[in-house]
DNA sequence: CTTATTTAAGACTTCTTTGTCTGAAATTAC
DNA sequence: GTAATTTCAGACAAAGAAGTCTTAAATAAG
């Protein structure tokens, strides 16, 4: 797969914080029902990215979690990043080390090619921009859709 | 990862394979040594390969395998079906079910542009017509380039 | 202060991928 | 035939990803 599940998961949580108006906590067990993903595991993937900046948490009745301005403003690239790692844009599609420092794969320039159209789909626009986006058009954040953007 | 351990490996044996001339058996030891790749595991994919028909094999000393001519002209794109399946090139980036055909994920019209710029450069040369390119532009199979397409 | 709610932290289990090992079957050379 | 070489088949082990569970800490409400 080209995300982990991880990833996925962040990325889905975090178009649903950006989704939601104003700045109020939204409880992981909200968000996990919501998005059909298990809580527990949830809860580590919003840790990590409450320990990069991008999202802020609330202790107790009424607390949850909500995206910082940083994460307002931050890409899908950015999350990915921060929960994947840079691998998926850095590496040989062969697996080879060194990919663009030593002498080419047969892939190299067409992966190339290829993973920058991955890196500019994931750095086109804000979360928030997203959010904007997902009003008018709609878009899809679980599997029967039954979540509106409101 | 783009593509699994299991499938690069298949797909540089295969390259391997289609490099050399004539259609002389090359064992899973000499391959396996080449390119680095665990004799054992190797074996695995190969095996996967033969039964699929892109490979042929053949007991005995001085035995080993050799790419069938269905193997010849096969692209990467099919020997990556073979391995890993179509996953890669019908899901959905998010891990949403039935991409295309339910309402689209905020990836979705993007993820199809890349999704399809990956399957054409998997898609775009047969076997053979790699190896030819590869004896002109010298690319590389192994961490040192020390495999020559000769 | 007590209780309920919520995130934080980390141990633990389960599943998948990756990698190793052993023995059987086919083939060749002597 | 016997021994050596090679693929075939499948059990097994190790590592990583994915998912579950328990306890602690912070906060709010009564
Ligand atoms: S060297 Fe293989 S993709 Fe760059
Ligand atoms: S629905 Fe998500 S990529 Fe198609």
């Amino acid at each position: 797969m080209l995300l982990s599940k991880s990833c996925v998961y962040g990325l889905r949580a975090s178009l649903y914080l950006a989704s939601k108006r104003g700045n109020e906590y939204h409880s992981l067990k909200e968000i996990s029902e919501e998005l059909e993903i298990s809580f527990h595991f949830l809860t580590k993937i919003l840790q990590q990215l409450t320990a990069d900046g991008y999202v802020e948490s609330y202790k107790g009745p009424n607390g949850g979690v909500r995206l910082s301005s940083n994460g307002q403003n931050a890409t899908l690239f950015d999350l990915v990043i921060a929960i994947d790692g840079p691998g998926l844009f850095t590496q040989c599609a062969l697996g080879l080390p060194g990919c663009g420092l030593q002498e080419p794969c047969p892939l190299h320039d067409h992966w190339v090619g290829a993973r920058g159209k991955i890196e500019n789909m994931l750095k086109r626009m804000t979360l928030n921009e997203i959010a904007e986006e997902g009003k008018e058009k709609h878009f899809r954040l679980t599997a029967e859709g039954e979540f509106s953007w409101q």
